[in-house]
DNA sequence: TAGATTGTTAATCGATTAACAATC
DNA sequence: TAGATTGTTAATCGATTAACAATC
């Protein structure tokens, strides 16, 4: 019943493994072994092979993988065969824009309402989805099935919104505002800190203009 | 002359000392040591000293750091004290999300201009700057001062725009396409892959769904 | 069966933490 | 000066890579 922890690197490469399960699947691919894998993902072999291992053996000695089994085996593992209800909290320009992405894209994450502090979205909608005033947040979660919150508000207000979703049922916190959320362990974070991001790549720009002649 | 590489994980934590720096100096606080800011950031006061010593001594034995001078230091590092002229290709829902909060922000990333192939958003503006059809791209990256292509655009049109950018003088691109980009090694890429973080987050939440017990 | 390729153990590498001498 | 705390070396830990026996 002991389950070794996997570790969040191996998480992390995830997405990209099934990613490119679902091009080669797609393009007829029907079974790949890690050495060709490992060509076009530009990792070793001996990697993908440690990483699919911690979940079980989806590989058969002699032939590889079986490109369309291990593809569904991998969405099972990332829970992607639930469906998974969200609310907005931030209909601002961001907000809004992630609401219509994931509409147009038909997956499993699934918003059902949005909330804001502007009375003057009150009754509209996005993505054919209403927004509430945010002082309902509370009630409509404890009234309802909302798996996870998307955070999409300033930082000043983010750290109360949190604090008040801490006895919910909610599973997680996808946090686009730039701050550490304190929360319960039950319920799991994960932050998109894009002001990080362009910061890493202004580092990697000046890094490389400083010394031009060392490539990489 | 020989400068030994940083890895990417201490450049991926500078962005986080970075905004904690700024809180204190704002509240106030002249000096810290690597003790009470490991406490505060919940990581070690060993790997705060190691990260800040592979830029040189930020630091004064028995005194600590000076926040400010150290806040200013890590701005330099991750370059911020340069101003990084952007150009958004894909003014959908996402992009113009992106260029406002960027404007809004009035930081060092300064978008100039924008492209996209719908022909209805021609001569429209977002946040100020234009938006020009896509297949003028080229020619304005290659006339103007561009250091930075934010990608916002579908994954079947990303890796053409990217190739279309291997020859001109941008030194990064922020993509949000969901794809892995190819390109020399004198251009950055800096990924932000929205699902890939959705994915992770859907895994943690089944993972303790499973075996609720162990908790972390 | 022979060849191929996995699953898994062992070796290596790199990153984090601990310890402490240097020094403000 | 004595106390505090850095800068830096050494020890530990974890993740990646290599090697190979198991097996399809």
């Amino acid at each position: 019943m002991e389950e070794k922890e996997i570790s969040q690197a191996v998480i992390g490469r995830l997405p990209r493994y099934y990613r490119y399960l679902k091009d080669l699947k797609d393009s007829g691919k029907e079974r790949i072994s890690s050495q060709e894998l490992s060509r076009i993902m530009k990792v070793t072999a001996s990697q993908i092979r440690q990483d699919f291992n911690n979940f079980g053996g989806f590989g058969q000695q002699g032939y590889g993988y079986n490109t369309n089994y291990l593809y569904e085996e991998i969405g099972k593992i990332l829970g992607l065969d639930h469906v998974h209800n969200m609310v907005l909290v931030g209909a601002g320009n961001l907000g809004q824009a992630l609401v219509k992405y994931l509409k147009f894209k038909k997956s499993g994450f699934n918003f059902i309402c949005a909330f804001d502090i502007n009375p003057q979205l009150f009754g509209q909608t996005v993505g054919g989805i209403p927004i509430r005033p945010l002082r309902e947040l509370k009630d409509y979660v404890d009234a309802n099935d909302v798996d996870i919150v998307v955070l999409t508000i300033p930082k000043s207000d983010a750290r109360e919104v949190a604090h008040s979703l801490t006895r919910t049922n909610i599973k997680a916190i996808w946090n686009f505002a730039h701050i550490d959320l304190e929360l319960p362990a039950s319920i799991q974070v994960e932050n998109v800190h894009l002001q990080d991001s362009l910061m890493k790549l202004s580092y990697n720009i000046h890094r490389n203009s400083i010394s031009p002649d060392d490539d990489q």
